[in-house]
DNA sequence: CTAATTCCTCAACCTAACTTGAGGTCAAGC
DNA sequence: GCTTGACCTCAAGTTAGGTTGAGGAATTAG
């Protein structure tokens, strides 16, 4: 048999991993900048993306589309692999990670509409008195809300 | 009896209403310009309000806390009357449509968890072969996400 | 070899939801 | 009646998550 060829296809410029993912061009490389990916670099400075970063960046889309943030995201990544592509294994183990957070999202949903219930008979909508205002659940962070409030009090 | 006095703190300042919700000043201003309150002014120009947005931002706090924005949030407080204060009968319609917007959140996290579920042994973790990335889903903005995939192209 | 693509960097802009600060007014206590 | 604290407006800054554009270099097709 011939030779296989070098496979020169083994690397993604981003314009072809921004078609094969649905992402921007830009989004790519802002991403790139939160350490989601790490392409290397060919002898004209341009990216060159490993194909497992499709699967990667599809990833980091669906996170998002769940609530995640990029830096949350990024923390999961982290579970992967540095040197190799990773293994169906090494996703399954994220994965699991990643259901584990989405319990605990729809878990604290979940017990704010059943407090939001025992809520619209009693009429006690006011701040402090009512269970759904408690400051125990805002570890969750949907949406932005005060800053005030949320403790942000950075300086 | 003697007449009831003319109840003067029947109008709250600003900070009286802060420190009831425990919101910071700014934020009620910024309220304002969103049209979540509308308080009146003093002869010096001042703030005054009626002691029912004590509640009215009790509701904004803990919708915003569920993931809604502000938009969605005045649009929810819009079916409250315009001139007389609101009565329990009024909150408990606005909450029932809160209710329903939060079931809808609800169902929708566990319908990508399910889906999830099914991914984690078949490593199809890959965009549009998966059923967890279906536009379908599109419509939660559950976080920010590329504008360039949520068909922002606002030009 | 040249033209058309594609890619590069860097800076500026965008929305949401506020905060911070400057410069000035109002209200309340003594 | 004055001082102190609360309030006013308006402009600019902040974070997240990107987009847009300018000016220039690398690739690729013919």
């Amino acid at each position: 048999m011939a030779p296989a060829p070098p496979r020169p296809g083994d690397l993604l410029t981003i314009g072809a991993l921004a078609r094969r993912t649905g992402l921007s061009v830009s989004a790519i490389r802002f991403y790139e900048t939160r350490g989601l990916v790490a392409p290397i670099r060919n002898a004209g400075g341009q990216r060159r993306f490993p194909r497992s970063d499709i699967r990667r960046l599809s990833f980091v889309l669906i996170a998002q589309r769940l609530g995640f943030t990029i830096e949350e995201i990024a923390a999961l990544l982290s579970a992967l692999p540095e040197g190799r592509t990773p293994t169906l294994k090494d996703w399954t183990a994220i994965s699991r990670r990643f259901r584990a957070a989405l319990d605990v999202r729809i878990a604290a949903l979940t017990r704010m509409r059943d407090n939001l219930d025992g809520c619209i008979g009693c009429g006690c909508l006011s701040l402090k008195k009512c269970r759904l205002y408690n400051p125990q659940d805002r570890a969750q962070r949907l949406g932005a809300g005060p800053r005030y409030l949320l403790g942000d009090k950075s300086s």
